[in-house]
DNA sequence: CAGATGTAGTACGACAGTCGTAGTACGACA
DNA sequence: TGTCGTACTACGACTGTCGTACTACATCTG
């Protein structure tokens, strides 16, 4: 199978972080695995990758963070979830605005069907 | 109007660059306005990404130099070419299916329209 | 003819984001 | 009791990009 590398996605993980936090507030392990689901499997991020993400954008105000437990009777190990703050969900916008342009101009270079694969 | 932040096309730098250089042999200060032409201005790569870009690649093996003079009668000041090898364009065809499935990775995440942008 | 602008680079250190490795700690299951 | 899964944290290494600065030749302008 064909697997995203770590350099082309680098862009997107903080995009794609907060798009699952759009939907709801979540943590760490939980997101790692819903990326891996949405994704098929063609991108995992690595544990480090995500938790430096994590303080990155909290640092930046794009996120907050909660500590509660994983049920509500209150059992279980608590864990830190993490929800976009109104700065984050900005953020988010641009970047998707961001994407649309970045997808068009990528493509201008790479679908290039006249690019001579042959010659030379 | 909205540029291209240098974080989200990082992955793509060598992918463009081979691009320009699967139609013919080019220089970095042709390659640099090329890039900021067909991107619409919406794209502008640093001299330093750039040629660093060249040694890196040269390294890997995805590109060989030339020094050649600008014009036949050996007027002007020689510059140095850049060709792809086979090696670089293999390269180049990996990287064109990779960003195909990027993209379809990303806009998994990025055009969630069910994303609940208005909720909470 | 001098000086500005354009062309075509090189050198170098700083910085940010990712990664590999390792370790902690709790809970569930067998 | 031990292994596996969950849920992290710490730390140093590495890579690619960037800011700044400098060189050098050519061409254009006053």
């Amino acid at each position: 199978m064909v697997e995203i590398s770590s350099d082309v996605i680098r862009g997107y993980n903080d995009t794609m972080i907060l798009s699952i936090l759009m939907k709801e507030p979540s943590y760490g392990y939980e997101i790692s695995k819903q990326i891996k689901s949405i994704s098929d499997g063609k991108y995992i991020i690595k544990e480090t990758t995500l938790y430096s993400a994590f303080t990155r954008m909290e640092k930046n105000g794009y996120i907050e963070s909660f500590v509660a437990d994983p049920d509500p009777e209150g059992n279980g190990k608590k864990r830190t979830y993490y929800r976009p703050t109104e700065q984050g969900k900005a953020y988010y916008s641009e970047k998707c605005a961001e994407w649309e342009l970045t997808k068009e101009v990528v493509e201008r270079f790479i679908n290039n069907k006249e690019n001579g694969y042959g010659d030379n």
